[in-house]
DNA sequence: ATATTGACAGACCAACCGGTCTGTTTATAT
DNA sequence: ATATAAACAGACCGGTTGGTCTGTCAATAT
């Protein structure tokens, strides 16, 4: 039988189901009805763990998202001198585990950010600061990758940092909405060049 | 006195109400209600033009960013035998003309494809049948600097089309969330970067 | 054993929101 | 002048939705 009375569990659980219907229909699109659902709790249940439908949304900026970003991209970056040799690592780790339709759904993270930046400034601030972790962590590893001779030193850590971080977005972006055969592929296949054209020749 | 009775203006200025809307709301969090107010139009009218909320969120990616994507970018390109040059040019004119709280909103193309394309597909159709002549443009105007000899043989014109088009909407994604000081412009001068090296040496 | 508190159940509600429907007014064709 | 249809007005409606409130049940401390 099921674990009766896990608050914890019943959190994570709330949590979770929450992001499985944000990815696809955004923040506002998002049903608490349907988080009932999808978890066969009741309101009773998910008001005692959240104040209100801002607060899950906040507590998933702040635990999963920003926890993904962390075990994906800071960790690995911590660890490495050839910066381009890990992005690229990870995002083919990250393409080979997609499937087509998560390619659809895009990443979490920007879509809270386009949708929900505008019109919510609790929102915006802790998707700044997911992104600022996130970039951070590139210019670190670029700037280890100057010292240890990898990296060009004309590049600029922070600014190349940002952009990389905005090309993989924009790509994922559009990926999302353009099916049409290897748009993907395409646009990765850039990235991967213009990624390559920063190490020392 | 006003105007009465011009069908074709009301139409357009439902659209155009409508849009505001959605650039800052979405097209779900964006209010039928909300349209009325600012048209000071009435229910009646409003569904006298158009049979329900989607076919305004249509009309508004066929007709008027269509149109956008037409005449800033399809033209001035078709025009151009030194594309890098003509998409800075762009690029440099629309940041000129965009203040704190545009740059807060970002492209509503790219909002609307990041918030439609998953749950609707006749918004995507039509979002990618945009983003196609988008892409379609550079990707001519390249091959055309290529011929000239503007652009560099070893580029592929169009997976740099869709990566440049990715770029720039990830950039302008981006830069609507981390409000950070100069964060556009350092991404900015990256994709600048870019772009000048695409051009023969 | 019992009191207390956290975890959860579920009926209920008020506001919202997209859409309908009937009626009225204006333009246009004849 | 009159008929006709398009353009618009606005009251109304039913389903949805986030949130509340009262009550119940289980774990834990004493």
């Amino acid at each position: 039988m099921v674990v009766l009375r896990n608050p914890d569990e019943t959190r994570r659980r709330i949590l979770e189901a929450a992001l499985e219907e944000i990815h696809l229909r955004g923040f506002q699109g998002m049903r608490v009805e349907h988080i009932l659902t999808r978890t066969k709790l009741t309101k009773g249940a998910l008001y005692h763990h959240f104040a209100n439908k801002m607060a899950i949304g906040y507590a998933i900026v702040d635990e999963i998202l920003g926890q993904d970003v962390m075990n994906r991209w800071v960790m690995p970056l911590k660890d490495s001198d050839d910066p381009v040799k890990t992005i690229i690592d990870i995002c083919e780790q990250e393409r080979a585990g997609n499937t087509a339709s998560e390619i659809e759904k895009g990443c979490p993270i920007n879509n809270l950010s386009q949708e929900m930046s505008p019109i919510d400034e609790g929102f915006r601030e802790r998707l700044e600061a997911v992104y600022q972790e996130w970039t951070g962590a590139i210019a670190d590893a670029l700037r280890r990758g100057q010292e240890k001779g990898t990296i060009r030193k004309e590049v600029s850590p922070e600014k190349v940092a940002k952009f990389l971080l905005a090309s993989l977005q924009g790509i994922i972006g559009v990926a999302k909405c353009c099916r049409h055969d290897n748009m993907l592929d395409d646009m990765a296949d850039c990235l991967k060049d213009y990624l390559m054209q920063l190490r020392v020749s």
